[in-house]
DNA sequence: TCAATCCATAGCCAACGGGTTATTGATTTT
DNA sequence: AAAATCAATAACCCGTTGGCTATGGATTGA
């Protein structure tokens, strides 16, 4: 029930939480309080969401010093890309728009 | 804000939810009867999902007679691999672990 | 025509989720 | 040592969500 596609979607369908993440695949490693200047929320907000975002395994946490530093994980949108790749085995040559989705996924 | 990416993952972060567009993915059409009795929720929570799957694009609806068939949009899907892509693209040669990602996307 | 079936909608309710402010612990800075 | 900064936790609020039962509209079968 709690598998990893349920964590994974779970915990990238907030927007705010998604927002975080997208920041730290693209800036690289970044404190919270960076973080937070362009979340639009709270702080302690945005230390929840790292919380869940650590918890579904796509940041990691480094602590300096009296500040945390997250930084993204990639790799764990590993059963996300999987899955996608899952439903559309399953559609194999079934429709026409098969094509375009795996024009896209194969780059 | 409501954006694709946000509806896709909001739809799709529901575990019940998502089974059922998983059964159409696997099954290809059905109706709401043989949806439902799958599904291990009653006949208009399934209603009701199938909607909120319609409205993001992901199923389709055919009417014949008195009962509905449902099918699953598997270009929808779409949006939700190119953010994937985007974020493994920011990370261009950053971490070792993209390595494994990439070989997976690429099949 | 009357009964039965299929599905959608309405109305309700309990649980969950994301936000806030207040506070605490830990580290720097003065 | 005292003050200030950073991040996490606690406690709370409220809107959303996913479930249910009840009902209705449309179609099919008797």
């Amino acid at each position: 029930m709690t598998d990893a596609h349920d964590l994974l979607f779970k915990t990238l369908s907030d927007p705010t939480r998604r927002a975080i993440f997208e920041r730290l695949c693209r800036g690289g490693e970044q404190t919270v309080g960076a973080l937070t200047t362009h979340a639009g929320v709270s702080q302690p907000a945005v230390s929840k969401h790292l919380g869940i975002l650590k918890h579904a395994g796509l940041v990691r946490d480094r602590h300096e010093g009296r500040q945390t530093h997250y930084s993204a994980q990639l790799g764990a949108l590993a059963p996300l890309v999987d899955w996608t790749k899952e439903m559309a085995s399953f559609w194999e040559s079934r429709f026409d728009d098969l094509e375009d989705l795996l024009r896209r996924m194969d780059q």
